[in-house]
DNA sequence: AGAGAAATTATACACTTGAATAATTACTGG
DNA sequence: CCAGTAATTATTCAAGTGTATAATTTCTCT
């Protein structure tokens, strides 16, 4: 009888790299960008720590890629709801803000990436440069919603006066986000979602509610 | 001609203590918790390292008390503005808004300390007592405000109510703060504060608008 | 089945970290 | 002025860090 335990299994590139990826994502909301450190990282993914350097030339070049991946996750999470909504524009504003106000996008663990990363974004020009275009394309979307949806109303705004709007409305789901995430259990399922819709709803006097969801 | 150069001064063990702890919060804020060493933070403050340890028994208990150091500071740069107004609750509703969103609470190393400091704050039981008081307070002055407003203006509220206009309201406030500290260019100096009563105003149904301070 | 190549592990290294201890230095009280 | 004491510096230590390199193991292809 031959010794059929083998030391470890060969993966493809893909699945390894997502894992070390996701292992990584783990101990920076756990620990912060310093405190994942390689060998834990290895250890979480169910590796030695110098397989991490075969799939990535040094630990920056991973936290990039974790970081990366999780804005690429929370950006379909947001706008993938309200891009499969076909009906009119103030439909399409009620799924967005529901969306962005509903787990997994509201999450203790997104909240804990996003503060343990902003340091690090700050600093290098890369992750900066994903930072910025993220938020941008997020408020953009928003204003472009509270616009069409106004216009839809008859009730179409200056320029200036949708800015505003877009950055209120941006900040305040901003605020439920982290307060939800900061927060679990201070809300019931929903509460949050409506809250926001409530608000936008006051702030832009249209009436945002939660309507029947196409599949 | 004697030597007069002394190789160190003796200060007090207060003005040393501050002088720890802003040395301390300068590393937090540029490279987080993790990233301020106890060798940074000595030199930064312009003395060994070893001196730390005369006065922290350890850097857990320096960071602790740095972190109380910032709430505080943060606390009453928020509390004092509105608590100097005397006149009507929509008054003093308008300038905790306006202090909410105007420097220094309004600054980009408040928004990095918060995020450096948020891992050590969920994982330390005592750090976590001192955040969820200092937010509950927040929030707790912000709904009296909101309520004394609306009763003032004889459109009393239901708590239900009440409650909902406070998370949305304290969501915006914090939602602006944030946006305000994490992009510093993006908008004019009192911008935000406007954007911050008008949003209130909008929520709310009441006409925050900045009158003159008594000073 | 077996050699070659790539994936994975194993080991080593130079450096940083927080902490501990020993050695100086400056101030204070008589 | 000068001892005593506390503040401050100087040095040491063990553990942890990212990275580099060497040694194995698994899989593929013919």
């Amino acid at each position: 009888m031959s010794d059929e335990r083998r030391k470890f299994k060969r993966e493809s590139a893909e699945s390894r790299k997502e894992a070390l990826i996701l292992a990584t994502l783990e101990l920076v909301a756990e620990n912060g960008v310093r405190g994942a450190t390689v060998r834990g990282i290895a250890e979480r993914a169910d590796v030695t720590q110098g397989l991490i350097r075969h799939y990535f030339s040094s630990k920056e070049e991973l936290i990039t890629a974790a970081y990366e991946h999780h804005m690429t996750f929370m950006t379909d999470q947001t706008f993938a709801p309200a891009s499969a909504v076909q009906g009119t524009a103030l439909e399409r504003l009620t799924a967005f803000v529901t969306a962005s106000l509903t787990p997994p996008v509201v999450d203790p663990r997104a909240i804990a990436l996003w503060a343990s990363f902003l340091n690090k974004v700050q600093q290098d020009p890369h992750m900066k440069a994903t930072h910025e275009r993220t938020y941008a394309y997020f408020r953009d979307q928003l204003e472009a919603l509270i616009t069409a949806a106004l216009n839809e109303a008859g009730r179409p705004a200056p320029p200036a006066r949708l800015r505003q709007l877009a950055i209120a409305c941006n900040a305040l789901i901003d605020g439920l986000w982290l307060e939800g995430g900061a927060l679990p259990d201070a809300f019931a399922p929903g509460e949050l979602a409506e809250i926001g819709r409530q608000s936008v709803a006051a702030m832009t006097g249209l009436n945002l509610k939660q309507g029947a969801e196409t599949s």
